[in-house]
RNA sequence: GGGAGCAUAGCUCAGCUGGUUCAGAGCAUCUGCCUUACAAGCAGAGGGUCAUAGGUUCGAACCCUAUUGCUCCCACCA
């Protein structure tokens, strides 16, 4: 699109040797660096007010996604602003040792190299773990900063720190000892695939079709059975009759230890009290009675697998039931199930089928939709498994988290979520925190050879706690399990500040609280509110005041980003597209907080254009030769400028203390696009070749670096390139830099000239529309006059109009002209007579239209001010709005009536 | 099954305590422009029964009720 024989042109430009396209890569590489090595970023306490941002550390494994881009823009376009605003701005990075997932990626590369984790055993895989981590870990940190991330990267911390892992085994143990953490066997969401328990929390419900099979098992009749007790063979010749259960599970009938009915059910009274027999396997199992079973589902009676399911693991404690447990912990088939052993759990429901089918015992299957656990991580099937973990209570801490947010010591943005954190917060159940892997913290307890226990930091102060309590101390085991990753997370706001380690040191005491947490609404739970738990608990007070909730980034048609899609674009060629400055602007421009964010490219490519009209505006002030002898005709325009940049800067402000960032933006946007540019620019633009007064000249530049300003925290590679333009700025030392630069400050607003303005705005729109309509071009200049009824004195915008509309004669008139194309403007009546003969009739349909407007208009003011009930119930100022209108409708007809009476003579 | 939220222009969203004829913005679209900063641009224009049906009110996009459609969260029905 681009006209080749218009680029050379460039040559005849004085002054103009920057490139008409502000070139992005340059600029991000050199700032970047440049505000590292003055270390612009870095933050220690002093007497200045902190604001302080911990980051949500990514997993240390991970890439940077959409998701990432859009939560660290956001926190750094926050921590720039409180920068610029003269707080100690400290945002403090760092990553996630994320267990299960670091472990499964480790354990995938060990096996591509033949290694199996079993055979190497835990200390050797933690130093491959670890060598992963050195040779990963860092790569997601260095992608923030080609986005621009300022970050104090000597702040950098890792959720497996020595520190941070100290921190954890001593808060597990000041938890052990206030009793709120324990140890106990219960089923737990087991993932086959990663081996090991996870949290309630990390179980994702999905909707699967399934089917439903109907299995038929014998019923033995007891006395018989009791007879031929010996006589195994013989089950099937003494049965008498037989029940249906339905499962989506037929591979788990080995693991059953009863069938359960309904007692009120009529259908089944004569099975009261006998016996089934499983298939395939012989095993007779007891039918016992019970309300829980519904007798609308299936066929009413229930199989009852303990070792398998909750609900059966429940019912099976209650009426005694033995487990038996038939899978592995990979999900495979033990010898117990005693026919198909080693098979993987979803083989063995195929292939199960048919051997039923076989020995008569499938009745039907039917298709059958039903919510199924995944893990979080592995995305495998979670299999419910009975096993000895543990568990950290939680409903006493949760109680002052949840009166924080309810009182508002802590605020959720968009204030939505309250809903749902507050029905989290009441249903909390307690926290499964071992997890069955190596990669992580090692649970601080130890074991002697007879299975007695304490928990301790140290295998040494284990031992002393034996011998005090008698027991045997030789040949002490640690616990093989590590915590859960959120177990060392939710310390983060306080151990990358050395809370634990030391308590009372001064970035602890300076920096916490910290202000605003930028996070995903899914991780409300996870991780926010356990924060919070932990703040109250350990540091007697909350970890960050507000909650910024991130949407979800979607596609352009609302599909989740995901690798497997394949729909996320890289972000790293998004930058290299667009700029790092273009990408930020996109990401931010359609994303309230709270709502999912429709990613679509265009939004970058709008940033980058952005980017470049910011650009060639600078080209155009850079470009201007100064003289002082020339007179200054741009005060109005100048005067306008400044009110209306407080007035947008007071809106800016108060879109960022709403955290509404992308309505700031675009109030931004319009700033410097709009105003500064189509606008301000235009109005004092010096003709081609001429020269530009002094004091125009130095308002501009002194403006343009306010637009700098308050464009940096969403574009801060562009605007520190302009920001160090010698010839237009002078030299700035390096203390000078935009990144810190004071925000500028709300100023007068002249809400007269204001107005005045945007009248003269409208004149201006009306002549441009005038050329258009009557194909006029825009070099062909034209008169006008103006009848001011309103009383405005135009005189002072007389430089603005003639300049913007090409007006060679602008003239007050106090007459009416007969004849001649014409608008109203706020009751004032403005003229342009055009050479080539008018269209009377078109003339007079346009204002008979807008009389019939007007009328309407006026009608529907005086029936409001006619209505008692409005006169009695509106409040003052209202009713004199009204009369405003009506003042204003009248004289606009007046003149419509005049102008039609000349037409029409 | 329970709970919450949403529905406004082709798209993404504003619309704050009901009150300018209130229906807005950006993008996209259309028309005219290579006007000496920028075609990644300039100037102008056209787009909407505010999901549907009732109700409250002097007055409703906004409050209430129902309906429809979508989203999210929570829940053990095999």
């Amino acid at each position: 699109m681009n006209h080749i024989y218009y680029e050379p042109n460039c040559l005849f430009l004085r002054a103009m040797s920057i490139p008409t396209k502000y070139q992005p890569k340059e600029a991000e590489d050199k700032w970047y660096s440049y505000w590292l090595e003055n270390n612009f970023f870095r933050s220690v306490p002093d007497e200045r007010e902190p604001y302080t941002i911990v980051i949500p550390p990514p997993n240390v494994t991970g890439v940077l996604h959409m998701g990432h881009m859009l939560n660290n823009t956001i926190q750094d376009v926050l921590i720039r602003r409180a920068r610029m605003k003269g707080k100690n701005a400290c945002w403090v990075p760092g990553t996630d040792h994320a267990s299960i997932a670091t472990e499964a990626k480790v354990v995938a590369m060990l096996k591509e190299r033949g290694i199996n984790k079993k055979d190497i055993g835990r200390e050797k895989f933690m130093e491959y773990a670890w060598e992963w981590k050195n040779k990963y870990g860092g790569i997601i940190l260095e992608q923030l900063k080609k986005l621009g991330a300022s970050c104090d990267w000597d702040r950098t911390r890792f959720t497996m720190d020595a520190d941070l892992s100290d921190a954890v085994t001593d808060t597990f143990i000041h938890l052990y000892k206030k009793g709120w953490i324990y140890r106990g066997i219960r089923m737990v969401n087991w993932d086959p695939q990663g081996k090991t328990a996870v949290s309630d929390e990390e179980v994702i419900r999905k909707e699967v079709n399934q089917k439903l099979y109907y299995i038929r098992y014998k019923v033995v009749n007891s006395e018989l059975s009791m007879a031929n007790k010996n006589s195994n063979i013989h089950h099937s010749l003494l049965t008498i009759d037989h029940l249906t259960i339905a499962t989506t599970r037929p591979e788990t009938i080995m693991a059953d230890t009863a069938v359960c009915i309904n007692p009120n059910d009529e259908r089944y009274k004569h099975l009261h009290g006998k016996k089934a027999i499983i298939p395939l396997i012989n095993r007779e199992i007891p039918i016992i009675l019970d309300e829980y079973v519904d007798m609308e589902f299936g066929t009413g009676c229930l199989k009852v697998t303990p070792a398998h399911d909750l609900n059966d693991y429940e019912l099976g404690q209650k009426h005694q039931l033995p487990v038996i447990d038939i899978l592995n912990d990979d999900g495979t088939l033990n010898e117990k199930a005693q026919v198909l052993v080693g098979e993987d759990r979803f083989a063995a429901r195929k292939k199960i089928i048919p051997l039923l089918g076989e020995a008569g015992a499938l009745e039907k299957t039917e298709d059958y939709k039903s919510q199924i656990g995944f893990s979080e991580r592995t995305d495998a099937v979670i299999e419910p498994k009975l096993s000895m973990q543990w568990f950290c209570k939680m409903d006493e801490m949760a109680r002052p988290a949840l009166d924080s947010v309810l009182k508002g010591d802590i605020k959720l943005i968009p204030d939505k979520f309250i809903n749902t954190y507050r029905y989290w917060m009441e249903n909390v159940k307690d926290w499964c925190i071992s997890r069955q892997l190596w990669w992580g913290q090692r649970i601080p307890a130890w074991y002697n050879e007879k299975g007695n226990w304490v928990v301790a930091k140290t295998q040494k102060e284990a031992e002393e706690q034996f011998l005090i309590s008698n027991f045997e101390s030789r040949n002490l085991k640690q616990d093989e399990d590590v915590v859960d990753t959120w177990f060392s997370s939710w310390l983060w706001p306080i151990s990358v500040f050395d809370g634990f380690k030391d308590p009372n040191n001064s970035d602890i005491n300076y920096y916490y609280p910290t202000n605003d947490l930028v996070t995903a609404p899914e991780i409300l739970f996870f991780w926010v509110a356990r924060m919070i738990m932990a703040g109250h608990e350990f540091r007697g007070e909350v970890p960050f005041r507000n909650v910024y909730l991130t949407g979800i980034v979607r596609d352009k048609i609302g599909r989740k980003m995901s690798k497997s899609l394949g729909n996320s674009p890289d972000p790293l060629e998004l930058i290299e597209k667009y700029g790092a400055d273009g990408v930020r602007v996109g990401m931010l421009l359609s994303s309230p907080a709270g709502n999912d964010l429709m990613f679509d490219e265009k939004h970058c490519e709008q940033g980058r254009n952005f980017a470049n009209k910011v650009w060639n505006a600078f080209r155009l002030v850079k470009g201007w030769k100064v003289d002082d002898n020339t007179v200054n005709r741009n005060e109005t325009a100048i005067a306008w400028f400044g009110s209306r940049f407080s007035e947008a800067l007071a809106d800016i402000e108060s879109n960022f203390a709403q955290y509404r960032l992308s309505e700031a933006l675009m109030a931004t946007y319009k700033l410097v696009w709009d105003d500064f540019c189509s606008w301000y620019l235009e109005m004092i633009k010096p003709d081609f070749g001429q020269p530009v007064d002094k004091e125009t000249y130095d308002s501009t530049v002194s403006f343009f670096e306010d637009v700098l300003k308050i464009l940096h925290p969403f574009m801060p590679f562009i605007t520190e390139e302009l920001w160090h333009d010698a010839e237009v700025f002078g030299e700035r030392a390096a203390k000078d830099c935009c990144i810190v630069a004071k925000m500028p400050e709300i100023g007068q607003i002249d809400t007269q000239l204001l107005r005045g303005v945007e009248s003269v705005k409208q004149v201006i729109t009306e002549i441009r529309n005038t050329r258009n309509n009557k194909q006029i071009s825009p070099k062909q200049a034209l008169k006008l006059s103006v009848r001011a009824n309103s009383g405005t004195d135009y005189s002072i915008y007389n430089g603005i109009i003639t300049r913007m509309a090409n007006i060679s004669e602008f003239t007050p008139v106090a007459q009416r002209i007969a004849g001649v194309a014409g608008f109203v403007i706020s009751q004032d009546e403005f003229y342009v007579p055009l050479n080539e003969n008018n269209d009377p009739a078109a003339e007079r349909e346009r204002l008979l239209k807008e009389k019939e407007y007007l009328q309407g208009f006026l009608r529907s003011v005086e029936a409001k001010l006619g209505n008692e009930r409005f006169m009695q119930n509106a409040k003052p100022e209202i009713i004199e709005n009204e009369l405003k209108k009506k003042a204003d409708a009248e004289a606009k007809l007046k003149a419509i009536d005049e102008n039609l009476r000349g037409l029409a003579g």
